[in-house]
DNA sequence: ACCTGAACACCGTTCAAGT
DNA sequence: ACCTGAACACCGTTCAAGT
C-alpha cells in the first residue's frame, strides 16, 4: 500500500526522507484551514502525514516551534506598500495587507498572537517595514517602537476578534431578523444600562471592514497628532 | 478528617451544600493566581476543593461558563470615573482602571480575552460606562460602538501582551546587561533590517506603563480628531 | 539518520450509580 | 439534590528500540 519514493542512484544515493520541515509546515497549514486552531494537534497532523506523532519531534522541537514556523509561512505573501506615498497612506496599505494575509488562513490571527516575537525573515520584514515608515515619518526611536507594536497588535487583535466566532455560526441566520443576542440586549434593564440598550441595533450589525477602517483611521490620526505636537518643540 | 459544616436545625433543616458556584469561582480565582491560566484545569480545581472533577458539572455548565464567571469576578472591583470630567480624561481614567483590575490577578487578561461578549453585570457596567461617555462626547451611535470595542480591546490586548512572558522571566537579569534577545537583534544583517537593528536598544527596554500611556493617548487623540471632523459637517 | 511502540502524565466531559 | 467511579476520547512529549 505504501508507495516508495523514486530512488535516484547516482551522485546522491540516499533515499530522500519522506518527511522534512517544509512538508510538515505545509501539511499543518492545510490542517489549520480544514480544522482550525483547536483541530491542529501534533497527533492529527501526524495522521494527516501518514506517520506517528513521535516522528514529528525529529524535525521540530515541539508544538511551539511549529506554530512559529506556521506564523512565518502565513506571513510569506505579505506585500509591501509604495514607499513614495505619504506615511499615513503607507501605514494604511500595510495594515490592510496584513489583515488580508491573516484572513487568508483559518485562525491565522490566533497563530500569530500565540507565537512570540518575530524571528523569521517574513515577520521581520514586516517589522522592519513599519519601523522604517515611522522613522522616515519623523517619529523618535522610542515612539516608533511603541507605535509599531501598537499597529501590529491592533491588526492581529482585530482579526482575532472578527474571526473568533465564525465557526459558531448560527445556521438559522435570516439577514434582517433580530438576532437572539440582540433581543437579549434589548431585554436588559434600561435603568442600569441605558446606552447599551439604546445601541443594541448598532452593537450587533457591525461590518468588519468598516470597523477595521475605523480603528485604523483612529490610530493614524492619533499618530499624526502625536507627531505634530512633538516635532513642534 | 472532614469538618462537617455547622448544621442549623430550624427553619432550614437541610445541610448547606459543601459546594456552590460562589465557592467554585473563588477557588478558581485563587488557583489562577497560584498556577496561572494553563494551570487552571477542571481537575486541578476539583483537587483544590477536595472533590472530584465530575462534581463541578453540577454547578457549572462547563469550563467556558466557569471562565465567564471568573471574568465577572475579576471585573468586580472596577471603579468609575468622575462623570464631570472632560470625556478624554474620563476615558483615560477608565482605561487605567481597567488595566489595574486586569493586573490584579495573574493572566486575568487572557481570561477576559478568551471569554466572549460580556453578559454579567460587572462587565456590562464597564461597557455601559464607555458607551455612555462616548455618546455624551457627541459620537454617533455607530462610532460610539466602534470606539468602545476599540478601547476595550486595546486594554485587554495590551495587558495580555505585557504579562505574556512574565512566567518565562529570565532569572539572570542584570538591569543594564544587554539581554540575549538584544544581542540577537544586533546580530541581524543591517542591510535587510536597518531599522530593526538601529532600534535594538529601544525594542527591548520598553517600560510597560509608558507604553500603555502612549497607546492610550494615541487612541484618545485619534478619537478627538474623528469627533472634530465629523461634528463639523 | 530517521521513524515507531509504548508509555507518561495529563486534559474536558458524560453518565450510571451511589447517598 | 448533590456527589462519585469509571470511563471515553482526547492532548504534548519522551525515549528506548527498530531499520
Amino acid at each position: 500500500m505504501k508507495i516508495q519514493p523514486f530512488k535516484v542512484y547516482g551522485q546522491k544515493r540516499q533515499v530522500e526522507p519522506a518527511l522534512d520541515q517544509k512538508k510538515i509546515v505545509q501539511a499543518a497549514l492545510g490542517l489549520l484551514d480544514e480544522d482550525g486552531f483547536d483541530g491542529l494537534t501534533m497527533r492529527s497532523l501526524a495522521k494527516k502525514l501518514g506517520i506517528k506523532a513521535a516522528s514529528l519531534y525529529w524535525h521540530v522541537r515541539g508544538k511551539e516551534e511549529l506554530l512559529g514556523l506556521l506564523a512565518e509561512e502565513i506571513c510569506a505573501p505579505m506585500g509591501v506598500p509604495d514607499r513614495t506615498l505619504p506615511w499615513q497612506k503607507q501605514l494604511e496599505v500595510l495594515g490592510n495587507e496584513y489583515r488580508r494575509v491573516l484572513l487568508a488562513h483559518r485562525d491565522a490571527a490566533r497563530i500569530l498572537a500565540s507565537s512570540g516575537a518575530p524571528s523569521g525573515p517574513n515577520r521581520l520584514r514586516l517589522t522592519e517595514m513599519v519601523l522604517s515608515i515611522l522613522l522616515d515619518a519623523g517619529f523618535s526611536p522610542q515612539d516608533a517602537v511603541y507605535a509599531g507594536s501598537l499597529l501590529n497588535e491592533y491588526v492581529t487583535m482585530f482579526v482575532s476578534g472578527e474571526t473568533q466566532y465564525e465557526n459558531t455560526e448560527t445556521k438559522s441566520d435570516r439577514k434582517d431578523s433580530p438576532s437572539e443576542a440582540q433581543n437579549w440586549i434589548k431585554a436588559l434593564p434600561p435603568t442600569d444600562y441605558p446606552s447599551v440598550v439604546a445601541l443594541a441595533d448598532h452593537l450587533m450589525k457591525s461590518d468588519a471592514d468598516d470597523r477595521f477602517r475605523f480603528g485604523s483611521e483612529i490610530l493614524r490620526n492619533g499618530l499624526e497628532t502625536r507627531l505634530a505636537t512633538r516635532s513642534g518643540r
